[in-house]
DNA sequence: TTGATAGATTGACGAATGTCGATGTATGTA
DNA sequence: TACATACATCGACATTCGTCAATCTATCAA
């Protein structure tokens, strides 16, 4: 018995071959806009260590407040790139009183390994 | 295998924890900067197509004489992708003749795909 | 040699991106 | 009410990026 559909939520997406192999069938024009948006969040390196600082938080959340310092950048400039892995669909944000939290979206991160593989 | 700091060796190879996916450790800054060239190669429609065009190949190469058509772009935008892609380790060239052959570098997507996982 | 073909390089241009200081907007506290 | 905190947005700037026409280099054939 499947105690994980691991690949069967594939047909919920509502992209046709969204995550279907980038070499088992030659990708479209717009899949390939869609897909390059979604690498272009990972293509910075204070993205790529925000969003592994959030992922590797123990409770599985971060809040934006302890981002800043490790990216060593500037608060506008960290909620900036926070913007831009939200936009991408990445990350997830809530807000609780004045603190925002966010935590990675494993979905996604998933549907882009599939189309790497 | 424990964290071995790649410190300013700026080697060439990937090593340490290249390909450990980015929930397990905290990036670095030169590891996050290694992985977003490589992401940024993807983040491009044009290139996300010349790499499946190239991967979908039957016979897994495709010469640069047959990707400028299906691209819709010039002779020299092509080119510049396909360089791009191969600076970033994603696909690998071959002149034969007059003709250059190219083909996808599997080994560089799994490492791709392993960090997000 | 001459000519044709495949592909890379150059130079230029507008567009997009990363960054920060200043400012705005919520939320909580005294 | 007034004030402080956390985060977002704005405006500006330098840098990078995608694109193309023109040009250059390499290869092959007549």
């Amino acid at each position: 018995m499947a105690r994980r559909s691991s690949r069967s939520t594939a047909s919920v997406v509502p992209v046709g071959r969204c995550c279907a192999p980038l070499r088992d069938v030659t990708i479209n024009d717009d899949d390939a806009s869609d897909l390059a948006r979604a690498f272009a969040a990972l293509a910075d390196p204070a993205r790529l260590r925000l969003l592994s600082l959030i992922a590797t938080a123990p409770s599985g959340e971060a809040c934006a407040c302890d981002l800043i310092e490790p990216i060593g950048k500037s608060q506008p400039t960290v909620s900036h790139h926070l913007r831009v892995l939200h936009d991408a669909g990445l990350i997830e944000r809530e807000k609780r009183g004045i603190w925002m939290w966010f935590r990675a979206n494993p979905t996604k991160l998933e549907q882009l390994r599939a189309v790497l593989g």
